[in-house]
DNA sequence: CATGAATGAGACTTCATTCAT
DNA sequence: GATGAATGAAGTCTCATTCAT
């Protein structure tokens, strides 16, 4: 009996996390593709191979899940953006390639980045932002401070924190969306200029 | 009897249409509030004061309600930037136009935006976008004519157009939401420099 | 203005049954095609060429159009029963009169006949079915008359009148649908050969 | 425990079904007296003691429901008619057969017969019925066999098989009808009697 | 009288969530 | 824990009927 138990518990540790990754997978890909009235939950427990009750296991209600779905996107984005980001090199150095960090990111991964756009243009994603952008976060602390030192350095514009934001990342977002909805094509000479171009946008 | 068959003709001249733009009107707000999943016809037309199968006069269902205030939403903005352009004036000078005019109606008509927004982001609006951007439409038609010409005269940078149209206007709609969801705040100062630094990413 | 006045009485004279029997003509047409719950009263008023709340100064709702329209074709199928009937006429004469008679005129007139059949297997007729055939009416009182006759004569089989009926018209009714359906195709041989072996099967 | 568990698999394996048969059951017994359409889905669900829903989850539609439950009478008729039919008895026998069990089947479940009726006559019933008839079917098949020996054998008249079905079945149906609505009342005696003057309806 | 826009009750259907197994 | 059948609130839409013009 001993040896039973751990064995179940066993299963529930490696089975577990594959059971959540699976929905959060499934339901980022419906989600994406039909949106969040879209998709019953149902056809997202079909789909990842789990009972409709199990969803509710790992996420209180199907809010919950879209919120941390989200948040789960954020952090990858964040991650993608870090690696490879050196504190210590000049503002443009560090701005290209965080800049072209998202830009690649977003083409590779359309999913993640029509996930988002949706989020955000939804009453998911503004209550959501306004909580965000008020307070405090990870990645725009690394951008904040990124753009405040380029600012006191007299390297950027002497504009508000937001307008740089838009000027730099404004066109990112635009031609990402074109591009994965396949109105324009992205190759990897043309997202280096492209990126230039944003930087000088906001350059002084 | 002049006078009364006069009347009761201008009463209907001005009451009938006057129902359909109820319904277009409160649906825009609450659409643009709570999104289209989020507004049941139900409380569209108890906030629009009429009788839910009123709305069923008027539109054949939801969808085609949210179509046509989409296309509504798209004239008007249309209408604002034809309202003092001058084909004949330099390329910067109508870009200036253009990109100044989008940018302070998109400020001063917050529920457009984000209706515009939203819908452009749900299901509704990819397959609408897609149809459009790659057949021909008024507004667009203005633009590219405008983007051609400067690319032409070897005023604007040498890209693809979709690429031009991102770094120009990309920035625009960043910092319109920005503004609309009470994040940054433009004055009139600050959005013509706003528009300048966005010519500044596209000329040569 | 008399002149005016006696103008609109005549319109009205001329036009208001004609009003009536376009309502009534409309009605057969698209209920015997489409049925009760597949014909709204505003399809019966704009096919009818008339506003839908003139269909209520005539009828005072579906329901009363629905049964008044029955009672005019069970008035317009005795008329032609009555047509050339004679009660002189030996038993077997007169039955196969009537029998042709309702067979072809139902063959002739396939909405009358498919209207009928409609009603009947509704909730509508049939209580109007048991008001009427535990009562009295006037086809049913001649052939009633006939087949009492046929059976006091001992021309008939000695059946109680339900029997006799169903006997007699049970294959009339049959053949009558088969043929409006398309299943089958009578011509005017088939038609005797057919009334008289409804006849066979009553006659002793 | 054993037996507890044996007991849990009996409950599933009865109350499965049994919640399909009790909307079956009860739609069947709402259809035949309301109508369809005077019988709404939500009465269907409580009278038969599920959740509105739940009927969804048994037929795709109401449609559904009202189709696979006239194949299922259409089945039960087959059912008896095919029980104790013996293909090698004189063709007279055979059809005395069939005729008395489907009379006396339609009696003894009075809201098959009234559910068939219904739709039959109804939009449901005849696109059906063309269907049908000019394909193939079982118990047509069976019954054309019969007839098409019959007349073969010269102990048929020889008249096309649908005038024949009519001649033969018309008065079943028609005195049916009367029983059920209780114009007529029929006993064994008088339907072998009816059913021998059916048989002579189409005998040579 | 005639009209047809307006109404709102009520029909069908979906789907987030629960809970017995 | 996992399942998925069951639920019923809520949403979309239709249509018989009314009534101001």
């Amino acid at each position: 009996m001993n040896i039973h138990s751990s064995l179940m518990i066993e299963v529930k540790i490696m089975d577990t996390p594959g059971k959540r990754d699976d929905i959060i997978r499934v339901a980022l890909e419906l989600f994406a593709e039909n949106g969040f009235h879209g998709t019953p939950v149902a056809m997202i427990a079909k789909k990842a191979g789990v009972g409709a009750g199990t969803i509710y296991r790992y996420f209180e209600n199907k809010d919950v899940l879209i919120n941390e779905l989200f948040a789960d996107l954020e952090r990858k984005f964040m991650v993608a953006i870090e690696d490879g980001y050196n504190p210590n090199k000049p503002i443009r150095e560090r701005f290209i390639h965080i800049a072209a960090t998202i830009l690649k990111y977003s083409i590779s991964h359309p999913l993640y980045f029509r996930y988002i756009e949706q989020y955000q243009n939804s009453p998911y994603g503004v209550s959501f932002r306004r909580d965000k952008l008020l307070g405090k976060s990870d990645d725009h602390d690394l951008l904040r401070e990124l753009f405040n030192e380029g600012v006191a350095q007299q390297v950027l514009k002497d504009l508000p924190l937001p307008v740089l934001f838009a000027l730099a990342f404004g066109p990112l977002i635009a031609i990402a969306r074109d591009h994965i909805l396949g109105f324009s094509i992205l190759n990897d000479t043309l997202i280096l200029k492209f990126v230039e171009a944003c930087w000088g946008g906001i350059k002084r």
